[in-house]
DNA sequence: TTAAAATTGATAATAATTACTATTTTCAAT
DNA sequence: ATTGAAAATAGTAATTATTATCAATTTTAA
């Protein structure tokens, strides 16, 4: 039943952690490819697809959905809000207090059980303005 | 510059705008896809699509992101937040009040213009629980 | 009725992501 | 330090959802 699954550690999945910690605007799995090949020049996109998915369903990182267009994700796990700018597709984050208590209000309104919330801001950052 | 587009109507346009406002649960496109085809058996998979991106485009319908997972569809306009179920994938309206003031109020502490906001709860459904 | 433009069905193409598999790496127990 | 089982990887193939293409059809204003 418990499916104990032992981690070990990689080169990989550590430059990707490492990558992600230097970064403050959120990049997709595509842009983490490309930069840890600057690194490890033969690293595989699956393996960064992998990592970043098992390193966000670990709480490591953030994966952030963006309606629609491609995941980004954040090393910065503080629960927190962001902004998608509709023109050149940057990511942002949002200074907005986090709603600790969003879950629990909406769930008093709900036959179900709500686990957590999604908040994404859409319009134009600064640049494209 | 004003690309002056006539619309014409359509058959298929018109049952699928018909068919979405007898479900209240908010169809992906193959949904929509396979339930039209019942009535118009070679509409073609591509029509769908491209009449749900134009009604959404045109706001006759609301298409729903819901984090990485296919896009819903609603044809009740009026602005009002959902939830997915991470079990069945069910989308549900939720009845908490819609926040008009808040991309205005988020507008205040972010450098750049707030078009809108898309709200999304997650958890279980009462029929997942 | 007619003709220009919108729409369609069928299919091909694309983009993002996941699956597969033989090989390599990690690490706890010797 | 050595070993061996489990985890992770690189490279590639496959999948999934969606969009593009285009000749043929349909719509609608004049």
């Amino acid at each position: 039943m418990a499916e104990k699954t032992t981690i070990k550690r990689s080169r990989q999945r550590d430059a990707i952690v490492a990558f992600l910690k230097t970064r403050k605007d959120h990049p997709t799995a595509d842009v983490v490819y490309q930069e840890i090949r600057t690194i490890i020049p033969n690293i595989s996109l699956g393996t960064v697809y992998r990592n970043l998915a098992q390193l966000s369903e670990r709480g490591d990182i953030l994966r952030l959905p963006c309606d629609g267009k491609m995941d980004h994700f954040d090393a910065d796990i503080r629960p927190h809000y962001h902004f998608i700018c509709n023109r050149c597709g940057c990511v942002k984050d949002m200074e907005l207090p986090y709603a600790n208590n969003m879950d629990e209000l909406a769930g008093n309104t709900f036959d179900g059980i709500i686990t957590k919330h999604n908040l994404l801001f859409e319009g134009y950052c600064k640049e494209c303005m």
